[in-house]
DNA sequence: ATGACTGCAAAGACTTTGCATCTTT
DNA sequence: AAAGATGCAAAGTCTTTGCAGTCAT
């Protein structure tokens, strides 16, 4: 028998706020962009509402980055780049892996693959510009 | 001016612990296959030497897995298949992403994509037979 | 009323770091 | 001898969790 889930107004906000924002947000950031509409919101909550929204499929994890795990309230299929000097995650629609991968690596060995994820990572615009030239 | 390396008789075994193995360790695994052969070896000293290699490129980051982040030492071109039951890590030779999607972001996006990973999650052979059936 | 949700603060897990000591060159 | 590498343990970050009080149904 699985539990129910009730309704919850943090619950609501917290989800809210990460499908109206394109940053791939971390629990933290949820947590500093509610707290002003929410005094009494704590940290642990959000913690809690990001492992459901994640365990029945409403959000994805973009995974950990710089030492904090990030999260997309987009479930259409794009992939991500990832900026290795700022962490940026900047969307990129359209860019997919190669169409049935997923069922041929599934078939070639014998595992059961439910999500695939191209990403990519480097520098971003803004850091480009902030490279030095001289290296 | 950059800091010049020396030799390491522990720096030697981590990198050797990394590259003959395909399990993807993670900090502690190496920590505890040298343990034996290096009783005074320190858990500061593999993180320190791990974060050396990925910053020459000696060893890649395969991403935090299950709070754990795992390396690789093979640097050959392949994809990842990541079990999401187990934490298991299995490549995929031969598995890679469109040729040339890389330079098409870099174009596409005015990004300076440096590295692109293809990676599977799922479950592995071993957890799809101990999953139940009734669900 | 019952069971879920939350705040709070403590606990946990993994990783980083300061400093004295030991090694490599 | 100089500079790097290490052990040890403390500190740091991010995340999880126990418990008592609050809220939805």
């Amino acid at each position: 028998m699985e539990r129910a889930t009730r309704y919850s107004k943090k619950r609501e906000a917290i989800l809210a706020a990460i499908q109206s924002t394109r940053c791939h947000p971390s629990a933290e950031w949820v947590y500093q962009r509610l707290k002003p509409d929410h005094p009494d919101l704590s940290l642990g909550t959000v913690y809690r509402n990001l492992a459901l929204f994640q365990a029945n499929g409403t959000i994805h994890s973009v995974g950990v980055i710089q030492g904090q795990e990030r999260f997309d309230g987009d479930l259409s299929p794009h992939s991500h780049f990832i900026c290795n000097c700022c962490g940026q995650v900047i969307d990129l629609p359209g860019v997919t892996p190669k169409a049935g991968q997923d069922r041929a690596v599934s078939r070639q060995y014998g595992l059961k693959v439910q999500h695939c994820e191209l990403t990519f990572h480097g520098l971003c615009p803004d850091c480009i510009q902030q490279e030095p030239f001289d290296l």
